[in-house]
DNA sequence: TCCATTTTTGAATTCACCTTCAAAATGACG
DNA sequence: CGTCATTTTGAAGGTGAATTCAAAAATGGA
């Protein structure tokens, strides 16, 4: 019998199992069965800690999205120069390369948010915050005196999330040319022209 | 029984079925009774026709692909102006609103193209096409002197794109703010800055 | 150690879908 | 109008996954 483990923690392996079952096989393709065998239990076992499987589809996707945003600003924490986090920012939000696990998970959800409300829900909240997120960066800077901005911030900032998401999908596509340093290149070229800072630092 | 129809014709209606089922159910939730109720046959009907779904999937998503790019090539050439060009192309590229079909096929592919290398050739081959369209634009404004480019028009060509992408995303998941207005107006706003036009026509 | 509780298994059942196929319906063509 | 090839149906069979549940195993506490 798989070794057991006290309810919480279960849950938490559940929920990461969930997110590999549902990278490997797709939001709308994921099976009980798939999330017990990377979790390493039975089907029956699954079914005792969470009686519907969509849930705890649900709870990962969602668990994937805060680590992968609370991820970002841990990094931005470290920082102060507003150019320095700006160019680290960007490259937070990209892919480390086409199998990336955290990009693959919210790419699942593209699809899916325009049939189910709470993945769309999600999926707009996690885009909103990031926003927020590049928003302060640049109205800091601008404050500074070290960004000029060629349009208000929550343009450029919803603009550079934007770019993002978009290349994140290119580079889990396997783009033979764009890959995580190419997005990286063209990012930065908008940001550039954006804020008036050559953002080399 | 169903109206019978010649071999062709049951082909394109089952094509256009399987569109309406992937939309409906998502491209790893469609099922072949989807797709026959969707046609008006019976599962057995379009077994006849495609004994594989897998590969009808693949058909549907190739001819909405075609045809959303059509459309917008076909719309392009109506035009000379390279402003009038580049404002009616970003347009075009959006969708209309949150439940337009042919984007909320296209998005389906999203998470897809990163497990199935079909889908992957294909949403790329799109991508890349839309860019070159995007560069013939600029490239020609630019020869004119219309646009004064404030990066290589390959560049500005993939930040389009993949801006018109993102934004179909956030569109079809109802993101409360971001509609096809708002949406068209943030890109016009990178591609004012992009080259020197104020892009009013 | 033993007991009570929680967790997990594995087998049985049910359900839903795919697949096959004989028979029926349809339409083209002589 | 009759024949023939093609298309479609509908039922039967097979497969695999979800669900249920009694029994077994593991754990924590007395």
């Amino acid at each position: 019998m798989a070794q057991r483990k006290s309810r919480s923690d279960r849950r938490i392996d559940l929920i990461e199992a969930a997110r590999r079952a549902i990278i490997r096989h797709g939001i709308d393709g994921v099976q009980l069965s798939h999330v017990a065998e990377e979790a390493g239990l039975t089907s029956g076992a699954v079914l005792y800690h969470y009686p519907d499987l969509s849930e705890l589809l649900v709870e990962a996707q969602h668990a994937g999205m805060e680590r992968f945003y609370e991820q970002r600003l841990r990094r931005l924490a470290t920082l102060t120069d507003p150019v320095e986090k700006l160019v680290v920012t960007i490259r937070s939000g990209l892919p480390t390369g086409s199998l990336d696990p955290d990009v693959r998970l919210l790419n699942e959800l593209g699809g899916a948010a325009g049939r189910n409300r709470v993945y769309g829900v999600l999926l707009t909240s996690l885009y909103d915050r990031q926003v927020s997120m590049y928003q302060a960066i640049l109205d800091t800077g601008a404050a500074l005196g070290v960004f000029r901005l060629s349009a208000g911030s929550l343009t450029i900032a919803r603009n550079l999330v934007a770019l993002e998401d978009a290349y994140g999908y290119r580079i889990t596509a396997r783009h033979p040319v764009i890959g995580p340093d190419e997005a990286n290149e063209l990012i930065l070229s908008y940001a550039r022209a954006a804020t008036g800072n050559d953002l080399a630092h």
